[in-house]
RNA sequence: GGCCCAUUCGUCUAUCGGUUAGGACGCCAGGUUUUCAUCCUGGAAAGAGGAGUUCGACUCUCCUAUGGGCUGCCA
């Protein structure tokens, strides 16, 4: 067991876009099987058919690329244990759930949907809170445990609907050690005779997922919370169909919860509190109503990547910020927490910042090259957006945010702050403005110390403060009331623009 | 209702029997800044409750409370 070669699976079903708790549950997956010199694989669930989502495939493999996730084998990458779909596996499980029926672990069960839930009704009026198919009530139903095998073969021979369930054992204590969790411990008694195989012809996820993970030799079994309570279930599947020797180890991740109250994090949080709960904006083919992504609301993947990696792990250092390779050499299933962990939105922006940072400003000049260029302003020089990206980057959470706060930069003030015109622009600082719009034209060095020298100079000389004159020289270049410091962004618009744009303010802005 | 899992600052978390219970986000205050942001300094802020075990429990056990998950021919 501790000698066997890594393999992991990320087994999502196609049912919609792959939202952020998918998204954690792949990284932990990948990032196991990346530090162990293991396998990454990616399988699709799709045994339920009446839940197929066109794109989700496709947007699963993007968002899983996006985050720098490249699975080693899997549905749309290839590999040896293939189909890694497992509608197109079909044809391999009904092998199995005959082998069952054979050794007496299952039994074909003629009870239709609408019978069972009628009997869940009944059963709720009647006070019982939950009605299971189990090994109590499996007596009264419509089975091969309680039909002569007559019957049975008749029923079955006449094309009647049939489900095959598995058959459990009473009273009989269910013990398995989860890495996160240590040993976990159910008594059959309150599981109920769950359906392996459906009348359909198509496996359930208790089945599939067992014969998917023994044929593809899966070693470790890293999952969301919600399979906690079936896990049971599948320890008994590997006894009964004798491959415990391999059966893989299971590791349960918690949950990850809304920021608010408590619960589960869903979609409907995300458009309440204003954060994107997708890796990638999705429309629904359906309605043609699209959710919000983080890669398209301007978060770098690294970023997104290493929140999530902390929302549930830690490496217990104070080392917060991590690159993907960072995380595969710290990462450990035993660091991962038990409770669930609340999004915190704040913390993912704080994330996007320190990653912004962190880039070089020929980095930064590309990604705002293509920002501003997206927004219209194309073929800018790139000495002129790193100047720019190297100003606002301190000030900046987001790419888009250099260019909404800077967007003087790439065109003149289309209107002037209302405030700061109102409180600081008047006769003398008009003034100001023209006396500065003199002192500049008259020198060829628009490097920022010149500039700020001739300012000051100016302010010395006629004994005044820069309160006085700078709000009105800055409302007259950007239009604006704050930003960054006004030589740094004069010696980058250079000496033409400048002179015009307080010309232009002097010509808009009476007094 | 039943079963399972969980429970340290508002949030993410460190602590693996002995600590002034540490860090980060956010928040507040002060400083720097012409302004805003950044940055720097400081601050408020936590072991759900109750029993045990122990010389000593946030840490181990049990009970209670609270929260979550599951309870489908969905995954």
């Amino acid at each position: 067991m501790s000698d066997r070669k890594v393999r992991v699976r990320f087994a999502p079903s196609p049912t919609g876009p792959l939202h952020m708790g998918g998204v954690r549950t792949a990284l932990y997956n990948y990032l196991f099987a990346k530090k162990l010199g293991g396998d990454f694989i990616l399988r699709i669930e799709d045994t339920d058919q009446t839940r197929f989502v066109p794109g989700a495939e496709d947007y699963i493999r993007e968002s899983l690329e996006w985050c720098g996730m490249v699975p080693d084998e899997g549905q749309g990458y290839g590999g040896e244990f293939g189909p890694y779909k497992q509608s197109e596996r079909k044809p391999m499980y009904r092998q199995y759930a005959d082998q069952l029926v054979e050794s007496g672990h299952a039994y074909y069960a003629f009870d239709t949907s609408e019978e069972l839930t009628k009997m869940r009704e009944l059963a709720k009026k009647a006070g019982t809170a939950n009605w299971q198919y189990n090994n109590v009530t499996r007596s009264h139903m419509k089975n091969s445990l309680t039909l002569s095998e007559e019957e049975v073969n008749k029923r079955i021979a006449d094309g009647e609907a049939y489900v095959i369930r598995i058959k459990l054992p009473r009273n009989e204590e269910v013990k398995f050690e989860d890495i996160i969790r240590g040993w976990v411990s159910v008594n059959t008694n309150n599981i109920d005779d769950k359906v392996l195989f459906k009348s359909d012809g198509m496996p359930t996820y208790h089945l599939a997922n067992i014969v998917d993970d023994h044929l593809m030799n899966i070693s470790h079994v890293i999952r969301g919370e919600e399979w906690l309570p079936s896990a049971p279930l599948h320890i008994l599947l590997y006894r009964y169909f004798g491959w415990e020797e391999s059966r893989p180890q299971f590791a349960h991740l918690p949950l990850l919860l809304k920021p608010d109250g408590n619960g589960k994090l869903s979609k409907r949080d995300g458009d309440r509190l204003g954060f994107p709960v997708f890796p990638l904006q999705w429309t629904n083919p359906e309605d043609g109503e699209s959710s919000s992504g983080y890669k398209q609301k301007g978060f770098f993947s690294e970023a997104f990547v290493n929140m999530l990696a902390f929302l549930g792990w830690n490496p217990g250092t104070e080392q917060e910020i991590f690159s993907m390779d960072e995380l595969i050499e710290s990462f450990s299933l035993e660091r991962v927490n038990k409770a669930g962990a609340k999004y915190d939105h704040d913390k993912t922006k704080w994330y996007n910042q320190q990653y912004l940072r962190a880039k070089t400003d020929a980095e930064l000049s590309d990604l705002l090259g293509k920002e501003a260029a997206a927004a219209g302003y194309e073929n800018l020089d790139a000495s002129f957006l790193a100047r720019v990206a190297n100003l606002m980057k301190e000030r900046a959470y987001f790419i888009k945010d250099m260019l909404e706060e800077g967007d003087y930069f790439f065109k003149r003030p289309e209107e002037y702050d209302a405030k700061t015109l109102k409180k600081k622009w008047n006769v003398d600082s008009r003034l100001h403005v023209e006396k500065l719009q003199t002192l500049f034209g008259a020198t060829d060095d628009f490097g920022i110390e010149n500039l700020e020298t001739i300012f000051k100079t100016y302010l010395e000389e006629n004994e005044l403060g820069f309160g006085k004159v700078g709000p009105g020289f800055r409302l007259a270049v950007t239009g604006k009331g704050m930003g960054p410091s006004m030589f740094e962004i004069c010696s980058i618009l250079g000496k033409k623009e400048t002179l015009e744009r307080m010309q232009i303010a002097l010509d808009k802005l009476p007094v």
